[in-house]
DNA sequence: GAGGGGATTCTTTTT
DNA sequence: GAATCCCCTC
């Protein structure tokens, strides 16, 4: 629904205009603000209004002087929508923090490398330190120093042997490694323990040998380089990730006046977006600056705009923020153009710091805000509320769960994301943090391998499926240059109509008009299935050794060989429809009237219709959120500060602001004596529908 | 029944 | 990669 219709009251737009106002005196006077905004509030619009008066305030002068505005979001996503409502400008570097620092520190090499060198010294350390001691490097501390050099001198031999059968069970480990555990008998005893023992004392040498590399200045050890592609760092390869990358900007740009100097000049403005999820580090690094250019009187100003209470990630600042900003103006706006004042009330009680929102137009349509407290089929409690909400393909209904899993099995994919869960590389190759990535990224380049090929076949069938598709959209420009577009079409059209019900099916329809065609229709369908694919068996191979056979681990029993088989069988079994529900997920073009999503992953979104399904455990805190419901209205702000409390606020007061006009929770666990705080915020708690 | 060790099991999200 | 479950041994 499109609420810009209602009225405003001309004192609430006076009101509005003050706050905006307000901003731009701090603009004027080139000071430092924190625009605390609300959930609902227009805050990004706020943040481009800013931009765009800032170029006609300054855009001459900042351009004579070749400056330009920093805007820095925090994911690449939010810097390209930005980039598109600003329109094409010059003035203004949108960016990720990431890339943005790495731009500016990367031409530094010489003081990159030392301070890389000084990281390795300092984690070289700490490893040493915690082999002195921790409790799992006890039977490393009971050997000798020659024992324990003569160990380093067997493992460094047995290397690959290590590796190999690294993930194999702690039984054919030892065996693998019967030499070391015939010369050392404790200290086998316990296999984790001695894994993290050998791999700390594979990385102290690695890191030894990068440190004389560093200093003997070798070629290939004279730059740092950044890969946004990976999360963890490689120091002793002189790669770093994005945390570490934070972490020199912070130290380097701390005891370099200079560069100081040269930020300030560059970008006198600079607005970060979402600034609770932004790095401490970044802040801190923003307020040296700040100081700086104070110091030496240089114009300088950073605007953040964000909502404290908004922050559910981890790394974030969060509530840190006014820690490190203490003296900071801060403007808040109360207004909400979102939600209901029905749910604008609950919203209020949730976040705990005193901000009051209200809503800015007047005459909002009745909203239906109810909690539930029940135990009940989530299907059958939709089809309720299904009908009670009037959903259609207009008026959707969009049901929020807790996690990845559940969204999938809700959302009729289970059997694939099980499928990539149970297979070997990510279950017994503990890769369980690349799962919902590969297998619900909704950008086609993170998905994984298999998931990739998956993909494309998918989007080939369904492009084509639909009419209006163009031919462009499915070929691309240069496998198109030579074919007849006659002939495209009739290959479209018999494509169109292979009709292969499981994915095996397709698969080997597609496989055989691909053999039995044109030529010219070739390089089309090479387009879709990798070149390396010939056959359906092919294809199966290539799943199996994926999947199952990454490693030429010790040898795999005939029962592991049939149980891996059936697997694949089965997933290649699994149906075209249920293929489409997981297509339609990861493009995000559900059709349905009834979609999924994590608490999560709305973030930023809004929806008419809600339905938040909760209970008291996530991950593995059995009362994450009973815990908070029991506490739900009070205000223990200070105290919640870094607890569970905090997190769960914060998570729930996102999920709850995406509501527009319906909302309904449900709890399924028992409420207990967290019964007389929820009807506090929700009215009277409903036991049946 | 305590403790040691192996196996199994988890949340979310971004760069 | 840590927490927890589970099994074994003393």
């Amino acid at each position: 629904m499109n609420y810009d219709t209602l009225p405003i009251p001309p004192e609430n737009i006076e009101l509005e205009n003050q706050i905006f106002e307000n901003i731009l005196q701090h603009i004027r006077s080139k000071e430092s603000f924190v625009f605390e905004a609300g959930a609902g509030s227009g805050k990004t619009y706020a943040l481009i209004q800013t931009l765009k008066l800032i170029i006609n305030q300054s855009g001459q002068k900042m351009k004579k002087h070749n400056q330009k505005i920093l805007c820095i979001t925090y994911t690449n996503v939010a810097a390209d929508e930005i980039k598109e409502r600003l329109g094409a400008t010059t003035l203004i570097d949108v960016s990720t923090i990431h890339d943005c620092v790495w731009g500016i520190i990367s031409p530094h090499q010489k003081q990159l490398v030392e301070m890389h060198q000084d990281k390795l010294i300092v984690e070289l350390d700490r490893m040493k330190t915690d082999l002195e001691n921790e409790r799992w490097a006890e039977k490393y501390r009971n050997l000798s120093k020659e024992e324990q050099g003569l160990l380093i001198e067997m493992m460094a031999e047995k290397k690959s042997i290590y590796y190999k059968t690294k993930q194999s069970s702690a039984a054919n480990f030892k065996n693998a490694l019967s030499d070391i555990n015939v010369q050392f008998p404790q200290i086998l005893s316990n296999v984790q323990n001695f894994k993290k023992i050998v791999d700390f004392l594979f990385r102290c040498q690695s890191y030894e040998e990068t440190i004389g590399k560093i200093k003997a200045k070798d070629s290939k050890f004279t730059k740092v380089k950044y890969d946004p592609r990976f999360n963890d760092d490689r120091l002793e390869i002189m790669r770093i990730s994005h945390s570490t990358l934070l972490e020199y900007t912070e130290r380097f740009v701390s005891m370099n006046n200079m560069l100081k100097q040269i930020i300030c000049d560059k970008y006198p403005f600079v607005l970060v977006d979402e600034y609770q999820d932004t790095n401490q580090l970044v802040i801190k690094t923003l307020r040296t600056v700040d100081e700086y250019a104070k110091e030496i009187s240089h114009d300088f100003l950073v605007g953040y705009y964000g909502d404290v209470k908004q922050n559910i990630y981890n790394e974030g600042v969060g509530s840190n923020f006014r820690e490190i900003n203490k003296d900071i103006i801060r403007i808040e706006k109360v207004f909400n153009r979102r939600s209901s004042p029905e749910i604008i009330d609950v919203a209020n009680f949730i976040r705990n710091d005193g901000m009051v929102q209200r809503s800015i137009y007047e005459g909002f349509p009745k909203s239906d805000v109810s909690f539930y407290n029940m135990v009940i089929e989530r299907q059958e409690f939709i089809t309720l509320y299904r009908s009670k909400w009037n959903i259609n393909k207009e008026n959707k209904l969009h049901c929020f769960e807790l996690t990845n899993e559940r969204v999938a099995e809700q959302s009729g994919f289970i059997s694939i994301y099980d499928f990539f869960k149970n297979s070997k590389w990510y279950k017994i190759g503990k890769r369980y943090e690349f799962l919902r990535e590969h297998v619900l990224s909704l950008d086609e380049n993170k998905l994984g391998t298999i998931q990739k090929i998956i993909f494309r076949i998918l989007d080939f069938k369904y492009k084509l499926g639909h009419e209006t598709t163009m031919l462009l959209d499915v070929f691309l420009e240069d496998q198109m240059k030579d074919v007849d577009i006659l002939i495209l079409r009739n290959l479209i059209d018999k494509i169109q109509k292979l009709s292969g019900e499981t994915l095996k099916e397709y698969v080997q329809d597609i496989i055989e008009f691909y053999k039995a065609g044109d030529e010219r229709y070739d390089r089309c369908i090479e387009y879709v299935i990798a070149e390396e694919i010939g056959s359906y068996e092919d294809f199966k191979q290539l799943v199996l050794e994926r999947l199952y056979y990454f490693t030429e681990d010790e040898e795999v029993s005939n029962e592991d060989i049939q149980q891996n088989e059936i697997a694949v069988e089965n997933f290649f079994g699994i149906d075209m429809d249920t293929f489409e529900l997981w297509y339609r997920f990861v493009t995000d073009t559900c059709p349905n009237e009834v979609i999924y999503h994590t608490y999560h992953g709305t973030k930023g979104l809004e929806f008419d219709n809600v339905i938040i399904f909760m209970n008291s455990k996530f991950g593995r805190k059995d009362d994450y959120f009973g815990n908070l419901l029991k506490v739900l209205p009070e205000d223990n702000e200070q105290e919640d500060i870094g607890t569970d409390l905090e997190s769960a606020r914060n998570l729930f007061y996102v999920a709850v602001t995406r509501a527009t006009k319906n909302l309904c929770i449900v709890y399924l666990d028992e409420l207990g004596n967290a019964l007389q705080s929820v009807e506090k915020v929700f009215g009277e708690i409903k036991y049946k529908i």
